[in-house]
DNA sequence: ATTTTAACGCAACTAAGTTGCAAATATAAA
DNA sequence: TTTATATTTGCAACTTAGTTGCGTTAAAAT
């Protein structure tokens, strides 16, 4: 797919994920740009979206998708592979800025792994 | 929670699991038990033997709920952090009998941390 | 300015899982 | 071993997150 043309929609999208440093949960995005952009929009633009390579993806503990922007991917790799984080108390979700390596397992290839941390975060730690 | 009785459905999910070295899904449970079991009894008695320790579950890429036998759990605590292998061609799910240490990180109290590889199991790989 | 084509909004739908409640069944008590 | 009590179950209806089809709107190419 990919974006193609830059519509109001796309910069609205864009603009949030400018002025937030976290991820953002669908639905969040969603209840943030109610009456602006419907919900159907949303879900495809941010398919597009990290299909160009802009934002990438992932699951939290309840299965809800999150998307923050890409600081290393290209539209044909994803390489931003990193642990995210969600906090138990305020439920914010970002990406951490350490490495993982994934070891070797004999008798499967590993096309891509997916670290996801619950605990605390700075600001609900006291 | 917790079993309290041993009823019919009950043993059924659990001679599910014993016959099945892999994890199983939640639908696909529902889906073999079809006929013998409501699939709300199913989600419920899944919940219970999480909460007594005999399985624990986790979400793979998809968001959907698998569960598998636990090896070293106890009522009050999950110890089988592992991670979990989604076959990209089969779909099928076990764990990696492998563990991984995520390292600290500053400011964020780390409560668990759920670690999914995608790839190609042995019988897929060629 | 007109045409073409992508993007949008809406309503209706899907899939996975949950809730409330009455009926059934297991266990305890008599 | 029957009766009483309480847990389990099944059913239907609901919820939540996300998807699909299609007619309308809005970019951008001509």
């Amino acid at each position: 797919m990919g974006i193609i043309r830059k519509t109001q929609a796309v910069s609205l999208i864009l603009d949030e994920f400018e002025k937030e440093s976290n991820a953002i949960s669908a639905i969040e995005l969603i209840k943030r740009l109610n009456k602006k952009i419907n919900k159907t929009t949303v879900y495809r633009l941010l398919d597009k979206l990290h299909d160009d390579g802009l934002l990438h993806y992932f699951l939290d503990f309840n299965g809800v998708k999150w998307f923050a922007k890409c600081k290393c991917c290209s539209k044909t790799k994803h390489q931003d592979v990193h642990p995210h984080f969600q906090c138990t108390d305020c439920g914010n979700v970002d990406c951490l800025e350490i490495s993982l390596t994934i070891p070797e397992i004999p008798n499967r290839k590993i096309i891509k792994s997916h670290v996801l941390v619950l605990g605390q975060c700075a600001l609900c730690m006291d």
